[in-house]
DNA sequence: TACTTTTGTAACCGATTGGTAACACAAATG
DNA sequence: CATTTGTGTTACCAATCGGTTACAAAAGTA
């Protein structure tokens, strides 16, 4: 280290831990890791971060890996378009962030109570698109729920498989225009099912 | 060990896989793992199968993990009926086995020759339904691909995020309960799809 | 100036990892 | 009988893991 600055070694540290867990995930985030990359001596990490537990509780925190993205459905034609777009955003933000997939990775093979506060926050804000979707549709709120877990369940599993494996039921998973096919499908969907 | 059959102790190795593959996972199978459950030393690990990922191989191999379940179609009452049995069969298959759910969750994060196998044959298999139903039902392939992606792809993640989370969309993934409602999604989404 | 606090590093600790060498002994083979 | 081959264990190895102690030096403070 350089110069005596606690809040840029701090800032190195959590940089750190953002290139290992894009590069290898949250299970390769351990001390000597973060401080051979960061370059900064891991006695600063424990002292600093109490733990690696709260290091990636911190990571956790200022990097908003929620859905924050605002979704008035008012804004919307029907409640047919809104759907279809809602999944697109989610297809895209997941593929578009190698750190996202990380995580969702990480969250099944972990539990934890940084995990925990993510998914509560996460199932709020589903829940609530489900509701409104469920309320102007006129569908059961368990049929709509149901779809959307096929639908946001296989995008999860997809976008984290396509890291190690290219094709899925001859799906090109890595492509856009595997995608594209995936996209057609689930708005070929929608179209069956909102008649 | 008490007595000298080497057939016994491969037995008992591979027994060992089997129980830390179970609880907790391929990636918790190691040397020192296998031998303390095992209670063979170590040395004999490599001495009878080469190394770790040649004695995964062979567990992978003894262990039949791929689709190896019959589904004649000619048996069912039409491409609707065939098809919901084959997704009631999948979910069945990876709900009670936890070995296959770790099976999936390891695919997410490694990829060597073993695992490249059973991809390809799941690939044939999977393609191969997909193209009877496609023909009996005259929808498009990848429309059948992609309605089956969905299924597939969010079952498999839901399996391997129930034994960390109970809760997704509002459905019970820990519960039969939970299931049959997704069961039901399925079917009314099939309802709806063949006309 | 003298002293305390903060920021940093180097060196070390015990535990555990994958992997091997050396040895003991039973069993088959000459 | 002697010897080779197969089966097993003990003990060790270097590397790495998470975590701590001891110390150096800079920066603020009296």
């Amino acid at each position: 280290m350089t110069t005596k600055d606690r809040n840029q070694t701090e800032r190195r540290i959590l940089d750190a831990v953002g290139t290992i867990v894009e590069t290898e995930g949250f299970e390769a985030v351990g001390v000597n890791a973060v401080a051979s990359v960061s370059g900064v001596s891991k006695v600063l990490i424990y002292r600093y971060f109490g733990s690696i537990e709260q290091l990636l509780a911190k990571y956790l925190e200022d990097n908003d890996f929620w859905l924050n993205t605002e979704f008035p459905i008012q804004q919307y034609d029907n409640v047919k378009e809104f759907s279809k777009a809602v999944f697109r955003a989610y297809i895209d933000m997941l593929r578009k962030s190698p750190a996202l997939r990380k995580l969702y990775r990480w969250e099944l093979t972990t539990n934890n109570p940084a995990i925990a506060g993510l998914r509560e926050r996460r199932e709020r804000t589903a829940m609530d698109i489900i509701n409104a979707v469920s309320r102007q549709s006129g569908q059961d709120i368990d049929q709509v729920a149901g779809i959307s877990t096929l639908i946001t369940g296989s995008v999860s599993y997809l976008c984290i498989l396509a890291e190690n494996c290219a094709v899925y039921n001859s799906l090109e998973i890595n492509s856009d225009s595997g995608w594209e096919k995936l996209l057609k499908t689930i708005d070929f969907m929608f179209d069956k099912i909102f008649d």
